[in-house]
DNA sequence: GTGAAAACCGACTGCCGCACGGTCTTTTCT
DNA sequence: AGAAAAGACCGTGCGGCAGTCGGTTTTCAC
């Protein structure tokens, strides 16, 4: 007996691994159509131009990417930066996971910060501190 | 024309909306049986007892719970704390869209630590402190 | 032993991302 | 204008995952 649909998995925005791949040739220079895209993919997975085309078209149902026609074809530009992309993932999970207690959170994104780089804690202090910066004296 | 199976969604590691209520109700109390998980699930959808038993299994196999038999159930209990998990999934969607530069990460989170409270900066700082002072005198 | 409770098994649904082929439309070239 | 090329569009199939459960088997307790 089957009940309801329950939208299953949490994390809606979550992103396949070609659709990361464009996403990243995108980054690296925008601007491009399916075809130039399609070419800056990987030589190992090389996939059709219509498989370019169908993940295209899920990005910009996602809202990932924007896209012009320029002659023909259409022109697709990264609607979101990598660090606002990744912003965004945090957020979803930092949301879905939320205790209410911000310790919990922040002692959970110090642990990776620290494993990443020596550095990253007083990169961190520093972007703490513009952060103050900019809240005390606001626009 | 099929060609190959590609892992297709990156993140491995997310959680369906019964798993995490499963998780939910066990890291507020450990140590339930499927019976008693299945009736601390919100009641709006009580799923049967053999739906929570296949979540879990599922969990088991994700190594997030642990188990073991008391007389003839089994007891479920957390493998990883909330924060351990929310640290884990931060490092995997950190990972998946690193672009080697530390700036791109912090900047992200402290968009997103700002906006969850006005005393999250200072208390972000009161951490990073502490973590330096670990790291400074280790164990 | 018998009976209840729980585990186990396997089936089916819906959704999503990947992957194309074929067709329709728009340019473009002669 | 008419043909050819390029690209968009549409429909299909596959594989995997979470949710959902019913039915069968195991296991424990009395």
């Amino acid at each position: 007996m089957i009940k309801k649909r329950s939208s299953s998995n949490m994390l809606p925005n979550t992103l396949g691994e070609l659709e990361l791949g464009v996403l990243e040739a995108l980054w690296q220079e925008p601007d491009l159509d399916a075809k130039a895209i399609c070419q800056r993919i990987p030589a190992i997975r090389q996939p059709s131009l219509s498989t370019v085309q169908s993940t295209l078209e899920r990005l910009h149902r996602k809202e990932l990417v924007t896209r012009s026609k320029t002659g023909h074809a259409y022109s697709y530009a990264p609607k979101v930066s990598r660090s606002h992309l990744l912003g965004r993932l945090m957020g979803d999970i930092i949301h879905l996971l939320h205790d209410g207690r911000l310790e919990t959170i922040l002692s959970s994104f110090v642990n990776v910060a620290a494993d990443l780089d020596d550095k990253s804690l007083a990169d961190l202090e520093a972007l703490i501190a513009r952060k103050k910066q900019e809240k005390g004296r606001p626009q």
